[in-house]
DNA sequence: CTGAAAGCGCTTACAG
DNA sequence: CTGAAAGCGCTTACAG
């Protein structure tokens, strides 16, 4: 307590963040009411006010480097030009191309953002959103969505407009930008096979986000285009997103499975996991296996051997997220709209034509 | 005009981010003043309240669901429990420990970490500075800090507490949780020493970051201390810590030295460089040129050689600046204070002994 | 220990 | 076109 008190006391002799210059101030130096001052000030209401006054305002707000103070604003106004991204893991490069079209557009709209870790908890992630929306955020980007999110559900119901990014839900509550999960998936696939391999198996993410659940629908979809029934496929599942499940679930596979001479991964991270699974088993890519990524993130084309995966535009994805944050944010009356990009391959030294010897047999 | 009219009235009807209930309410339903609601509802003034006053007030916030408002409190008080934080580049994956580390020390502290990518540009950066103050933010981590920088200089001027992290200036104006650099530098250097080099080259980096500056005295001072003087030694420098800058600095090292059979990089996105000019003068790495880089960041294990490099505890380094800061916000006072952590050495297959043929001549 | 009042810095109906 | 007033939701000296 005492303790306390005394940094209180601190606070007050040294706080000084000399934020000077306020409305009351210009206004006083222009002369006007500190309404009139205002509405010289702000675009939306220079209109009102005339033009000689506008400049005498203007003029003493510039020279007293008046910068106005979006606090009290937002107290008043209940809007913020704020707006809140929610990224599942900020480690992960994939997300920055992400973040930086996302900024882009916003910022040209005058928008300032906020991204925050979300981490995966639910509980956390709905008290950030509640702190975030507590600081009046006027809406939010989710790139953290599970294909039910309980957080796109306390969004809706408290009408704070939203869009998702890079995963969607299932069901669409709200609008999404995301890649066409299933096409990556077929050309994914359509790749190996064209090389002539057969025995495909599926390194799958987390079923209960979009892009994993995508991907392995995608993954069957387009292995019964090519004669293989779903329910003979070979499939196995990481636990999350990472190196490490990735490993985990190759030695699955790798071990269960040794006739397998292609895997599709839900995602490069996982690839690389298979890569570390090969080397413990001794076997070789694309020699022995080969493996499809997908997002090709940032390295994955300077790792051993350089991996042949699925590009995203993410940053276009950001920026298609933005735009419709941004619709969303006037309330524009249209209809709910998703923004499906369509990936491509990049083909790169992890697939190779499959080791006859080994892979063609039963 | 009209326009805008007609989106803020459609903003009436739609707009109901129902944060309903205030301390009015609370005071209401508990029948105290809204002062008496307020002081039993914080921590640091409950002990002027009866206790079972603070019980009623307490069970009612909590039934009406009362979360505060920190926007009006800030507004009140001038203090927003909120840092914020300031990157280069948000896609340098290499900030994510830093930023966790950051993290964990300020949430556990009642903080809430608000990081932004500042980009390069010097006049934006002040601008985000400024907008963060407006914020109210209760003090600033700069990891984006020059040797000399002017966004220090405007938060010393206003009295904002700050703290650096990885990158120091020159005078120490402010606290600062760095690497020890010159150390990490000596490290490589003697481990190629060690191997046998005696050609070896610095591909440096900006000059303006102290890490660049350090790391390139570093390297000076270690080849000295092996007998080399510094007006012989090799250096080349990058304009930025990108895997392109590196790329066209390291050609210069190559075509001009041939000799060279070592190549300390200042850090590892400048090592990559160096790998793909080698690959394109058909060298090879470690056969013909040894290379180490810096900040084992990730996926450096796994790209082709895996990259022998100064390992930096990034986390820790986060860890220890937030610590800096709470110092600065609580005002103790106490000397000016730097923290510095010595990096290790993690050996890879991207150094290796000389081949003697080549780089033993004059 | 509690209440009444002022005020943080804005914006915006309401008058004129 | 401009001013005077109210109020966003809090905190905190000031009285009692």
């Amino acid at each position: 307590m005492q303790k306390e008190l005394q940094y209180v006391h601190m606070d007050k002799q040294a706080r000084q963040i000399s934020r000077a210059v306020t409305l009351k101030d210009v206004a006083a130096a222009a002369h006007v009411h500190v309404s009139t001052a205002s509405r010289a000030l702000n675009p939306a209401t220079r209109g009102m006010v005339a033009d000689d006054v506008v400049e005498r305002v203007r003029m003493h707000a510039r020279e007293l480097g008046y910068r106005g103070d979006p606090l009290a604003a937002s107290l008043r106004t209940g809007r913020s030009m704020l707006v809140g991204v929610l990224v599942p893991d900020i480690a992960n490069p994939l997300f920055s191309p992400i973040l930086g079209g996302i900024n882009e557009i916003l910022n040209a709209q005058g928008y300032y953002t906020i991204v925050s870790d979300a981490g995966t908890e639910q509980d956390a992630q709905l008290d950030l959103v509640d702190a975030l929306i507590g600081r009046r955020v006027d809406g939010l980007i989710l790139a953290t969505a599970s294909r039910n999110d309980p957080v796109v559900n306390h969004c809706l119901e408290r009408n704070v407009p939203i869009v998702l990014v890079n995963r969607s839900e299932a069901t669409q509550r709200a609008p999404a930008a995301v890649s066409d999960d299933v096409l990556g998936m077929k050309l994914s696939v359509d790749h190996l096979i064209e090389l002539g391999h057969r025995r495909i198996a599926h390194l799958g993410g987390p079923q209960h986000i979009s892009t994993g659940y995508l991907r392995r629908v995608g993954f069957e979809m387009a292995m019964e285009n090519h004669g293989f029934p779903r329910d003979g496929l070979t499939m196995e599942f990481a636990s999350a997103y990472t190196r490490e499940a990735g490993h985990k679930a190759a030695k699955m596979i790798l071990l269960k499975h040794p006739e397998a001479t292609g895997i599709v991964a839900a995602n490069d991270l996982l690839a690389l996991g298979i890569y570390q699974a090969l080397q413990e088993l001794g076997r070789h890519c694309p020699g022995d296996v080969s493996v499809v990524g997908h997002n090709d993130m940032p390295f994955v084309d300077m790792v051993q051997p350089p991996l042949t995966t699925v590009r995203i535009g993410h940053r276009e994805m950001g920026v298609e997220a933005a735009r419709l944050l941004v619709r969303e944010l006037r309330r524009e009356t249209a209809a709910r709209m998703n923004v499906v990009l369509a990936p491509t391959l990049v083909e790169r030294a992890s697939t190779a034509r499959p080791n006859h010897g080994i892979g063609m047999r039963s």
